[in-house]
DNA sequence: GGAGTATCCTAACGATCGTTATTAAACTAT
DNA sequence: ATAGTTTAATAACGATCGTTAGGATACTCC
């Protein structure tokens, strides 16, 4: 998982693979398949583990908590001290040629969720907790993806952490807010 | 640069080079050098072209003017019906192999210079144009070219060109403003 | 008109890609 | 202890990568 967060599908051969894992080639061919289905599950521990800010965020019990919540650990996920800079799900496979179509569209797809997930959840808010009306929160969950993944973006530039802190807590001052 | 905006730099092979110009290999080492310089050659002309957005939009009077410029003319640009979805710049060599460490160090030197060029851009107002007292520029700089880098993500997994300019226009609606 | 030069493609280079056939080793069970 | 079975590594497969040598063609200038 680090391997392919670090470099990407085409970007990582086989032999870092097995360097990686401490296996040889034909047992990962044994226990995964070929190498796109481990990428997949690669994906998959990583949306359990450090990719899963989001779903934590959807806990939170007020639109700005929970914004609050997803920015924040979001630049802690793409721009961890132990873990490679920037996200697996969007720098995994973001252009790539005809033979990583498939992982490409995998990955889109996954992001897509993202999106269509947190404008369920802030659609979900009872009035008082939630957007001021006549705000559209398809647009504002899309947003606060695309910023998430821009914050990707600058993670893997190489951005420091406390930047994309600065940059979060902008974007929260910002939000749509209720008149007191 | 189309063949490269579309496949990224690893993604992309000599092959579909070869295809896309018209010219055989030899050809194109013998005028370009290798297919880094080539790269570099076609980053140059899109940022000459498709990718001048945010110079574009530096020019205009008011903070406000400038951001809603930027935001609409970068979903334009990466979003566009002609040419291949995302930007170049970010989706050219995000994750890549050892071997494109350098053109990966490139794109992102490149993308933080439109950080500091636009931060200078809102600190440069007078203040009846600028922003409210108190808030930070180079917080706002980076937020908005992290969601530009963001819209070019969600351009690059489909998401179709009306959405990303409803987001544009829910972050214009975000700006800190002026009291009135 | 013909010698010299530049131009451009065909073909092939070594390296590396993802993948797998083959073989050696280790463990289980009689 | 030994035969049978599973496990894993070595080595090699064809394909494709970026790159370049060699040769055929067209153009220039004496």
């Amino acid at each position: 998982m680090l391997t392919f967060w670090a470099r990407g599908y085409e970007g990582t051969a086989m032999a870092e693979l097995t360097a990686a894992m401490g296996m040889s080639a034909p047992s990962i061919y044994a226990a995964f398949g070929d190498k796109e289905a481990l990428f997949r599950k690669a994906v998959e521990r990583y949306m359990a583990g450090p990719g899963a800010y989001l779903q934590a965020a959807l806990d939170q019990p007020t639109t700005e908590a929970l914004v609050r919540t997803l920015l924040h650990s979001a630049v802690e996920a793409v721009a961890g001290e132990h873990t490679p800079h920037g996200c697996l799900v969007v720098q995994g496979a973001l252009a790539a040629g005809p033979r990583s179509a498939e992982v490409r569209k995998y990955l889109a797809r996954l992001r897509e969720e993202g999106v269509t997930c947190l404008a369920d959840r802030l659609r979900s808010f009872p009035a008082a907790d939630g957007l001021p009306s006549g705000s559209d929160p398809s647009a504002l969950a899309r947003l606060l993806v695309a910023l998430v993944q821009g914050l990707a973006v600058q993670a893997a530039s190489g951005v420091p952490r406390e930047a994309l802190h600065a940059v979060a807590e902008q974007m929260i001052t910002c939000l749509p807010r209720r008149a007191d």
